[in-house]
DNA sequence: TTTGTTGTGGGAAAGAGTGGGAATAAGAAG
DNA sequence: CTTCTTATTCCCACTCTTTCCCACAACAAA
């Protein structure tokens, strides 16, 4: 799983380093392919091809064409989506429009999020938590609740 | 699959190129032969070829020419509808009035939609987005929960 | 110290998007 | 039916971007 927080540098071409960490975790069926596309808050989310199949992409098949809401939302989703396998130097090139979707310049956080990675402006994400009212007790009693 | 945008040109003849990385998901059977047509908003879709027969025209087909709405629909459809194949280029031609119903003339905004593509005036595009009043993790939350 | 790994940077070759001209076909006019 | 004009199709060429590969420095492990 993804666990952890790493703060990386974006270069000149838009390549972000995946750490060496993330990667031992990554299915020999993903075969280094990712899938990324915008979070529902403002930041990257990045999924190994296997776990974007199985999760998203079951879900997003179920969804109707012809159906207005459902081929919005589909849009939105996939706008920003690309697909991408790690260079030689376990990289991935995440595109411009991602990246300023996010916000993200030259430094980027990197968190593991169990079974997806989120790429962050690392001032976004401070400003994200401090914005975030409820205190972490209160949201996981809230949370967790219902997973039990 | 379809993912991504990018913002191409449509040359003079009305032309418009259909960008490398979709290419590669365009399945053999569908030989560089494409469907296009108006969609169910101001936009054009375009349709591998295979993806046509098996999904679109096979709902097409159970319309009933006797049910008058049913055969509205359909000529609406239709009407807009053309096939053509990619040139030496990968480009595909396209109507006259197709480009005149997506209001597109200079630029042109290539959304990747799962299956299908879609072609957008980019201004129009950035319009429909903000008219869109709920915001995405709302829909996102809405629709998601209906494929679970 | 040596060896291997990890994050970062950059250059060269291949590929992609765009524009335009020549050849062919289609249509209108005489 | 022939001729002229217009439109379409096919092919070539240019330029910019992307991709692939090599290299370096910092750090950790042996």
């Amino acid at each position: 799983m993804f666990i952890g927080s790493f703060k990386y540098s974006v270069d000149s071409k838009g390549r972000v380093s995946i750490p060496a960490r993330f990667r031992k975790y990554v299915n020999p069926e993903a075969n280094d392919t990712f899938f990324m596309t915008r979070g529902i808050v403002r930041c990257i989310d990045i999924y190994p091809q296997d776990y974007w199949r199985e999760e998203v992409l079951k879900r997003i098949d179920q969804l109707d064409d012809f159906d207005i809401e459902e081929s919005t939302f589909k849009r939105m989703l996939l706008e920003l989506a690309a697909e991408d396998k790690l260079d030689s130097q376990a990289r991935l090139l995440v595109p411009r429009n991602l990246l300023e979707f996010a916000g993200i310049e030259k430094d980027v956080l990197i968190l593991g999020q169990n079974k997806k990675i989120e790429l962050w402006n690392p001032e976004a994400y401070d400003a994200h938590k401090k914005e975030s009212e409820k205190p972490y007790s209160e949201i996981a009693k809230q949370v967790m609740q219902r997973t039990k």
